[in-house]
RNA sequence: GGGCGAAUAGCUCAGCGGGAGAGCACCUGCCUUACAAGCAGGGGGUCGGAGGUUCGACACCUCCUUCGCCCACCA
């Protein structure tokens, strides 16, 4: 299967183009993703986070999924049974706004296809756009156990989701209730605490005047920051212990605009004294601290707005009894409309007493930015207290371990003040809630074609969608539909038309895609998960959700170790956003630079606990590592062919001291390799693999090879030399493999092999029978006389070709023992012809002279004038800059010219002056060099 | 208001009790037959500030400064 495809020519280097799609095909037919759940080998599994249908490949995922997929192939080639199951979810929200999306083109609305065919659509869709994600993770090499492919709301999940629901509900942990709930507009649906965002914004600080119903000269001044709320208000709250307001606890004040009264209360958790005028306006029904303090005074929600965020005109009229010309300006407004109108009102009427600035956090949709609404509704929450405790415990005593470990607090935080969660949405795309209603014994509460879903039925220009369902109806909970009312027997019913958070399918990922609730032999074999990689953003969404969930059904955490890897931002650190314009495309990156590159980049930059910073040029140059090695195997080959082929095994040939040292190096780069993957520090397996193949097999070792092979060096010598330079390479490639799985490959199949694909070749484990400590120091020693003596050569401007002799004055037995070993090398790096050492060497009469190690390196000259010319010829240099520095010096200070030149002429000198006093640094550092080493 | 994190070479960042490092950028010299997407060499940092612990601190502790981020119902 390794015919070799496109050689590239001399000048392009490594062509990813073709190799890419090469192997993605043959791996896939061969099946090497694939984890048989029969199999003896210990199991390692990770779940994929899903991504959404309607999203397409960015850094993110990039990063993600690179990350996951370098443990798959490192844990496979360990010899584990590795499954990494794919899929994606539904992501209710997202996907039904991008179908309604579509259907506005059409010039349609969701409504005028109804429920049944907009759900049908919506599959549609995802059928023809829905799998693009799944086609860019194959690019990117994620080897997945593609044919296990799940999606959230496939057959079997939408069984798991059942089912979880009705054990919930017969646990009492989920219940149907009406609560003060966030509350989309746009979206018009209800979302949970963590679906809102908050964000500063700027707005005012309205101080609002309320005068006693009993004594109408005096008043008591709120401080509201939206005012069109009042007309909702129910009650006006100050300090109990204020002594300028408490006295008028107990009685009532009259509400500007619509007269109506209401009661003033103490309340000593609401109001704080020092801020505003100390006295607030209580407004249940659409804020929360309000809700909870009409609560505790017992006082009536006037929910104001309908599910479109506008003033309602029932309410408005009967409850919050609004006077007609008011009324008419304000009924079917937006908020920030009625806003305006209610502010002219009151200051039209002198109620308005002043406006500051002020800026306050304001709750967005997570989805569309709309500002959300605080919105009294009947909602299905899951009672998440119970749940989250042993969630809790369970990463407290250790059976979960975050790694980086700090996330853990954040984990805790949420965790130990946890809310109840809002499942149900009021969209169409999702999993139906499998509650029915009896439309006979719950008849009084339940409305067909009374209004909408939220239960609030006072859209009334808006022809009702859905079955009203009052808070009181009873609900009857089963996994499947029940032919009839089990309590009366005949009545008809019908399906609550809620659906589910996509995140409440999301939770049970770890065992609805092992196929659970059955009990299966991949959810005993892989059951729980080895390792879950996520980014910081979905720890709650996701991460504590699944933990909660795992723990109540599997009765075991879902996972041991959580990765929580850096969030990907462009070169400035901004987060990428379309709308920013600075997203970087994984998939360009692959067609310009290759999946390896940008995989092993990702790799590089995933440093623990930190954002990471992603630009172009930075890829560029992992390519270019790419093509180090790509051209390192290109000189192999060429010098395995010319060998004859088959070479004879490694511990047959004598090694000498290079070899030895590169063998030894290469133990020491698996263990580092190895170990830092186990610590989850991609970053330093990645750079140690860069530093080894560059600088010390490609720089170093290759360059030595190629000495002998060019020399008349024996033929053991030459067999030995490339026997280790392929043992390295080989080696190097599995190790690189996880990180860059098509390159390696290639090059692994042209090169002399054994078994079918790298991919499933055994990971490497260091022997500790090549450790060479000594060879190492040797080699050490030998790099440093190698610099020193190119270092003189540079200094005293010998050309590079040009031989030259060396002498080594040592001090001591040991150290010429050292060198005699390393002598033959020192030769051909240094291009000496000859290299004498001894303790007792005199130096030359004339030599460049430098100290490494205690051994002093001289480079004799035949002519000791060279030292005096390359002097004069820097001290000529050297008052050139001089002459010209004192110009510039002149020029720039003098005023005239300062002030009367154009302003780039004059900064074009300031460049000059700085680009001289740079030059005169340099030229002065030479001269003391030459100083240094002239003898 | 609470919590977390960061400050190291011009830029982006590793390191985290005994050597201040990498990549890119920069300077010098090389088209040396694997690779100019390269090779050889080089310059450049009182490791944010102040104290403390220690034989020894870039690393550990405290405080300060400056930037991020997350959570939170000051109307």
């Amino acid at each position: 299967m390794s015919e070799p495809r496109m050689l590239p020519s001399k000048k392009t280097g490594y062509n990813p183009q073709g190799i890419e799609e090469h192997w993605s095909a043959v791996w896939e037919q061969a099946g090497y993703s694939h984890a048989d759940e029969s199999s003896p080998k210990p199991a390692y599994a990770i779940v994929i986070p899903p991504p959404n249908i309607t999203g397409f490949l960015h850094v993110g995922h990039a990063m993600n999924n690179t990350l996951q997929d370098i443990l798959i192939r490192w844990r496979r080639m360990q010899g584990y049974n590795a499954l990494w199951i794919p899929g994606t979810d539904h992501a209710g929200i997202a996907t039904q706004n991008v179908v309604e999306r579509q259907l506005q083109e059409e010039g349609r609305r969701r409504e005028d296809l109804g429920r049944d065919e907009f759900v049908k659509r919506v599959w549609r869709w995802r059928g023809e756009s829905g799998g693009t994600i799944i086609r860019q993770l194959k690019r990117l090499g994620a080897s997945c156990d593609w044919v296990r492919e799940c999606f959230t709301m496939d057959e079997p999940r939408q069984r798991a989701v059942r089912e979880a629901f009705v054990r919930l509900h017969e646990d009492g942990l989920i219940y149907r209730g009406e609560r003060l709930i966030n509350w989309c507009p746009r979206c018009r649906t209800a979302l949970s605490d963590i679906e809102v965002e908050h964000e500063e914004t700027k707005g005012f600080l309205y101080y609002i005047s309320y005068p006693l119903a009993d004594e109408p000269a005096t008043s008591l001044i709120v401080a509201t920051t939206r005012p069109e709320t009042m007309l909702a208000d129910t009650a006006v709250a100050v300090h109990p212990d204020d002594p300028r307001y408490n006295r008028f606890i107990g009685r009532c004040v009259k509400l500007p605009l619509t007269g109506r009264t209401i009661p003033v209360v103490g309340d000593s958790i609401l109001v704080d004294r020092e801020f505003g005028t100390g006295a607030v306006k209580v407004t249940p029904a659409h804020d929360f601290r309000d809700d909870e303090a009409g609560k505790r005074h017992g006082l009536d929600r006037i929910a104001l707005l309908d599910e479109e965020g506008r003033i309602s005109a029932y309410v408005a009229k009967r409850e919050a009894q609004i006077d007609d010309s008011l009324f008419d300006e304000i009924v079917g407004a937006e908020v920030t409309e009625a806003r305006k109108a209610v502010v002219r009102r009151l200051r039209e009427r002198g109620f308005l007493v002043k406006v500051e600035d002020h800026s306050h956090a304001l709750g967005k949709c997570y989805r569309c930015k709309s500002v959300v609404e605080p919105f009294p509704s009947t909602q299905w929450f899951v009672k998440t207290q119970p749940l989250a405790e042993p969630a809790i415990r369970a990463v407290e005593d250790g059976r979960i371990r975050f790694v980086p470990k700090h996330w853990e607090n954040t984990y805790f935080a949420w965790m130990r003040n946890i809310k109840d969660w809002c499942i149900s949405r009021q969209l169409w795309w999702g999993h139906q809630i499998p509650a029915w209603y009896c439309l006979r014994c719950d008849r009084d509460n339940v409305v067909i074609g009374g209004g909408t879903s939220a239960g609030l039925g006072i859209v009334e220009e808006v022809k009702p969608l859905e079955p009203i369902i009052l808070p009181e109806a009873q609900p009857i909970v089963a996994s499947e539909q029940p032919g009839a009312c089990p309590r009366c027997g005949g009545g008809k019913l019908i399906q609550d038309p809620d659906v589910l958070d996509t995140w409440f399918s999301s939770a049970l990922w770890p065992f609805s895609t092992m196929g659970w609730p059955e009990q299966t032999r991949l959810l005993t074999r892989f059951y729980p998960t080895s390792t879950l990689v996520t980014s910081f953003d979905i720890i709650f969404f996701w991460v504590a959700r699944m933990i909660m969930m795992g723990l109540k059904f599997m009765g075991e955490a879902p996972f041991r170790e959580v990765y929580i890897h850096a969030l990907v931002r462009d070169a400035e650190g901004q987060k990428m956003s379309k709308s920013k314009g600075n997203v970087i495309d994984p998939l360009e990156i692959i067609d310009k630079y290759g999946a390896d590159a940008l995989r092993f980049t990702l790799a590089a930059l995933a440093a623990q606990g930190r954002d990471v910073r992603l630009s172009a040029e930075r890829i560029e140059g992992y390519r270019h590592f790419c093509n180090k090695l790509w051209n390192s195997h290109q000189f192999l080959s060429r010098h395995l062919a010319v060998l004859g082929g088959a070479l004879p095994p490694l511990n047959s040939l004598s090694l000498d001291l290079a070899d030895r040292w590169m063998m030894s190096r290469l133990q020491g780069l698996i263990g580092t390799v190895t170990d830092a993957l186990e610590g989850y520090r991609f970053n330093e397996a990645a750079s140690a693999l860069y530093q080894f193949l560059w600088h010390e097999y490609c720089d170093w070792y290759l360059e030595i090879v190629k000495a002998r092979l060019t020399s008349s060096a024996s033929r053991n010598q030459q067999e030995a030399g490339v026997a280790v330079l392929l043992h390295g390479l080989e080696t190097s490639l599995r190790l690189l493999h996880p990180f860059m799985p098509f390159m390696t490959e290639e090059i692994w199949q042209q090169l002399p092999h054994q078994g079918n694909s790298l991919m499933v070749a055994d990971w490497p484990e260091a022997d500790p029978a090549w450790r060479a400590p000594e060879a190492e120091d040797s080699i050490g020693l030998l790099m440093e006389l190698t610099r020193a003596a190119r270092d003189l050569r540079s200094d005293l401007e010998i050309p590079p070709q040009r031989p030259i002799r060396l002498t080594l004055r040592t001090s001591s037995g040991e150290e010429d023992r050292l060198v005699d070993a390393i002598i033959p090398y020192l030769s051909s790096l240094a291009r000496a012809e000859k290299v004498m050492y001894g303790q007792h060497l005199d130096r030359p009469p004339a030599a460049a002279v430098a100290l490494v190690a205690g051994i002093e390196v001289h480079l004799p000259v035949d002519d000791p004038s060279v030292f005096a010319t390359r002097q004069q010829k820097l001290r000529r240099e050297l008052e050139k800059v001089e002459q010209e520095l004192a110009r510039v010096t002149k020029k720039l200070s003098n005023a005239d010219f300062l002030s009367k030149a154009p302003e780039e002429v004059v900064a074009k000198e300031r460049e000059g002056h700085a680009r001289l006093l740079d030059a005169r640094a340099k030229l002065l550092q030479h001269l003391e060099r030459l100083d240094q080493i002239m003898h």
